[in-house]
DNA sequence: CAGTGAGACGGGCAACC
DNA sequence: ATAACGGTTGCCCGTCTCACTG
């Protein structure tokens, strides 16, 4: 009867339905139902439908065949669902009793709703419904068939938010998103159990107290008490991760600091594994470890970020090039170290790279200079139970590499990225809203719009990927019991599989993986590639390098040249806005120490402004006893006697925004911190770690070096990786036309697009090029490269992708059409490449396609004559 | 020859570190 | 000039072009 129900009558028919299953099984009707999760169990199954219903049977929406349904119904108690289910379907369409009978005997509760839910049917051309007595004896018929087959029949809402009024929310979402039929919005809210009552008073009293109250606690009965989510934390295992690790670490250090590890190195090594594999850490860092190794191998440093570089095993284990020890030197040749003497001891708190320039007393080979003296704690507490996050900074080139090399590590199918959850924000929520009043014509105060905004704002839009999280599901377990996986956005062409809950709520579970891409090492990449230089062999104290930091002189320039920019740091990352550049000048930075402080201020709301920036002009604290990173709050509190354990709960309050407790406040008294510190501490709203703003500046020197001493190997680097607004039109066609397009935008300046702002921060970047007397030299289609600049003959030859419309398929295209040479004609051109005649007639304008003719026949026309 | 649908492109926006 | 955290990935949508359709 199945087969029949789908007008299957013959094998043939049945066999084509298996080959073709799938596809034959998204042309079957759909119905809406309901699930119910009565335990753990059913939870599972549920995620398991989720996860099949997004997977392997999406069309428009997500949906499971009923026979998937049936294998997965353990734990699950399923409802007949709203006018869209199966059940109030066949109602509708006249079914007879047989059929209603055996479709309601698949459901474990029936549900009937209120008229309001199906008035709809009344106005609608489809149904033949004229009547509201009609809806009346549809729920009437179902309340037979439940009587009859002795199943609970309950009253439910199908709320879709929570007042009457708030319909105007959903209509106007729907409105926004296109929706023509948005302004009719059936009743969906959440009604009281007395407005149910009288709602359906017309089955009796009697009845209508059975489907309101009885059944509904008869069905809510049935469910335990769980949680969305599973309770216990899961780890991924590797085999000897605590040996590996603790050889790797040792082995490293034996090589750098000698057989006879100093003692400040080998305590430092001890504590630090003993807090980290007793904790179970080990595997982190091995994973951590395995990808940044990769990744070097594959010619491609890793930045590290947040605090790992606090950790001198993950120092040792080649995961950050951030040394935390305190500062000190040492010999790579004979092994001489010194961490104790006093010229040493005076760099303490600051960094190693700023003690001057020494030979080894023993084998007068010049030393090393290393440490940033970060404490370990702030990575894992002191009891090693903070629950610490890998972050590391690969190239985006490399970005995807690393994620499938997780695979690699953990298994096929024993990775998922991370998925995120879309909503509405203020912004276009706001722009929703005034649209919709004004397109139906209907002034409203601006309180109404905010009130109304409000209410939109918030509602999930589209799912989509993290930045970088990859989530590591251990062997054996199963990843529907944590959470459902889907695809981003449910684009069924991606093989990309994301978790349907965003990370956050599962972070208690599984271990993720911050693989995130960055710029930094793409641009050190390819400025490796133009100069030759090793990016670590930098030295960290060229004073020609930090003069970028306190004026223009080493580039050869004036601040006039630029815009009057008093400085040298455009274009060095997360040192070149204008915010950053009026701290450099208010702070007078003079050592690499000095920045890693200033990268800690020029982070987070409140942190300077309002904050620091007041307590140095009031003299109440200096740029060295000012809070610039959260370090520096536990490093501080221990100082004056606070507890431990208490100064390390202190700065992670601080550093997440929360401010302090009275309790602490009082401690804090006793102990005798000043008011200024505690007003300090209440104002932080976020704050790096000392880790993360050494690593960081790092390596925005080496860049700064390359900008010193490669200039144009640098400008090509940012033009080609960082440059989000370049157009060859206003930048590569002479200094003089770029400040006539610099002076139209500062004439705009408050009105400018994001857009043009990105260009406008570009152009300041060209307009120092030029100022130091560089130029560009004219992009010729047969030598440029898709999208990298090139210094050809002591000038920079722009991407093709400068050109705006230009974009890189098309410049991908150009690549491989220069290869067949020569182009004949303009439609020669255009038909090779599949640039479209907008953007060829642009370059025709610009005069990059040299003086060929507008056509192939033309041309032979031209040649006959 | 208007209509349509697919693809490229860029801009805006949101999530997140 | 103001006040200002900086920088990354990814999704959606409007616009434009172009090949194809009826």
């Amino acid at each position: 009867s199945m087969l029949k129900e789908r007008e299957i009558y013959t094998l043939d028919q049945v066999n084509e339905l298996g080959a073709s299953s799938k596809e034959g099984i998204k042309k079957l009707p759909t119905y809406h139902a309901i699930l119910l999760a009565k335990n753990d169990v059913g939870r599972v199954n549920l995620y398991r439908l989720v996860s099949l219903s997004h997977l392997e049977y999406y069309q428009g929406r997500p949906r499971v065949p009923k026979s998937v349904l049936t294998n997965h119904r353990e734990g699950l108690i399923v409802g007949s669902a709203c006018e869209a289910g199966e059940l109030y379907r066949a109602v509708l369409d006249g079914k007879s009793e047989k059929e209603l009978i055996k479709i309601a005997d698949f459901y474990d509760y029936l549900e009937i709703q209120p008229l309001g839910n199906n008035s709809f049917l009344l106005r609608s051309e489809r149904s033949s419904i004229k009547e509201e007595e009609e809806l009346k004896e549809h729920n009437r018929t179902i309340v037979r068939l439940g009587e009859l087959l002795k199943k609970p029949v309950a009253a439910t809402c199908d709320v879709h938010f929570l007042d009457p009024e708030d319909e105007i929310f959903r209509r106007i979402i729907m409105a926004g998103k296109g929706f023509k039929d948005a302004d009719n919005q059936a009743p969906l809210y959440f009604r009281t159990t007395d407005e149910m009552l009288k709602e359906f008073s017309y089955l009796g009293e009697k009845k209508a107290e059975e489907v309101v109250i009885t059944n509904t606690n008869l069905i809510a009965n049935q469910i335990e008490w769980i949680s969305p989510v599973r309770p216990d934390k899961c780890p991924p295992v590797i085999e000897n991760s605590d040996k590996t690790l603790t050889d790797i670490c040792y082995n490293k250090a034996r090589e750098i600091y000698g057989d006879l590890l100093p003692k400040q190195v080998e305590a430092r090594l001890e504590k630090e594994l003993h807090s980290i594999i007793s904790n179970g850490f080990a595997v982190m860092y091995i994973i951590a470890q395995k990808l940044v190794w990769k990744s070097l191998e594959d010619g491609y440093l890793v930045g590290s970020r947040g605090s790992v570089g606090s950790s001198f095993v993950a120092t040792m284990a080649g995961i950050t090039e951030v040394n935390p020890l305190p500062p000190h030197y040492y010999c790579k040749h004979c092994h001489y170290s010194d961490f104790e003497s006093e010229e040493v001891k005076s760099y303490s708190g600051k960094a190693g790279c700023d003690m001057k320039d020494k030979p080894c007393p023993l084998c007068g080979e010049m030393l090393d200079k290393e440490g940033f003296d970060i404490p370990f704690e702030t990575f894992l507490g002191f009891k090693g139970d903070k629950e610490p996050d890998i972050d590391l900074n690969f190239s985006g080139d490399y970005q995807s590499k690393a994620h499938k090399y997780t695979e690699v590590i953990f298994g096929t199918g024993q990775t998922y990225r991370a998925g995120t959850i879309g909503t509405l924000a203020d912004k276009t929520a706001f722009g929703y809203v005034k649209n919709y009043f004004e397109e139906h014509g209907i002034r409203k105060r601006n309180c109404e719009i905010g009130r109304i905004t409000m209410g939109c704002t918030g509602i999930r839009r589209t799912t989509g990927q993290h930045p970088g999280g990859i989530i590591v599901l251990p062997l054996g377990e199963d990843i529907n019991s944590f959470t459902p996986v889907q695809h981003p956005a449910n684009d069924t062409t991606t093989d990309i599989i994301t978790t349907h809950f965003d990370y956050h709520s599962i972070d208690h579970n599984l271990l993720k993986l911050d693989i995130l891409g960055h710029d930094d090492p793409t641009m050190i990449r390819m400025l490796q590639d133009l100069t030759g230089m090793d990016p670590q062999k930098i030295p960290l104290d060229d004073p020609k390098v930090m003069s970028l930091f306190q004026n223009t002189k080493a580039l050869g320039i004036e601040p006039e040249d630029i815009g009057g920019c008093p400085l040298g740091a455009l274009g060095i990352p997360e040192f070149g806005t204008d915010f950053v550049i009026q701290m450099l000048l208010d702070t007078k930075p003079s050592s690499f120490s000095d920045l890693v402080r200033i990268s800690g201020l020029s982070h987070g709301t409140d942190v300077w402004l309002g904050n620091a920036q007041t307590l140095i002009e009031e003299g109440k604290a200096t740029i060295s006893t000012a809070i610039c990173t959260r370090d520096d709050i536990m490093t501080y509190l221990i100082h004056m006697g606070v507890e431990d354990s208490l100064s390390f709960t202190i700065m992670e309050s601080v550093r997440k925004g929360k401010g302090l407790k009275p309790e602490w406040e009082k401690a804090m008294i006793e102990e005798g911190v000043p008011d200024w510190y505690i007003w300090s501490c209440n104002k932080i709203k976020y704050m790096f770690p000392k880790a993360h703003a050494a690593a960081y500046v790092m390596m925005a020197w080496r860049i700064a070096y390359c900008k010193v001493n490669y200039p144009l190997a640098y400008y090509a680097a940012y033009f080609s990786i960082r440059a989000s607004g370049f157009s060859y039109e206003i930048m590569c066609l002479g200094q003089k036309r770029l400040e006539e397009h610099m002076a139209d935008y500062m004439r705009r300046k408050d009105s400018l697009s994001k857009k043009e702002q990105d260009t406008y921060k570009d152009m300041r970047i060209a307009q120092e090029m030029y100022a130091r007397g560089f130029t560009f030299c004219k992009l010729d289609i047969f030598q440029a490269d898709a999208r990298l600049f090139q210094i050809v003959d002591g000038r920079l030859m722009p991407s093709l992708s400068s050109i705006e419309g230009l974009g890189d398929k098309a410049a991908e295209a150009i690549c491989e059409a220069v290869k067949e040479g020569p182009f004949l004609s303009k439609d020669d051109f255009r038909t090779r490449t599949k640039v479209s005649k907008t953007v060829v007639d642009l370059m025709g304008e610009l005069g990059l396609l040299g003086d060929i003719p507008e056509s192939n026949q033309l041309s032979l026309f031209d040649f006959a004559l």
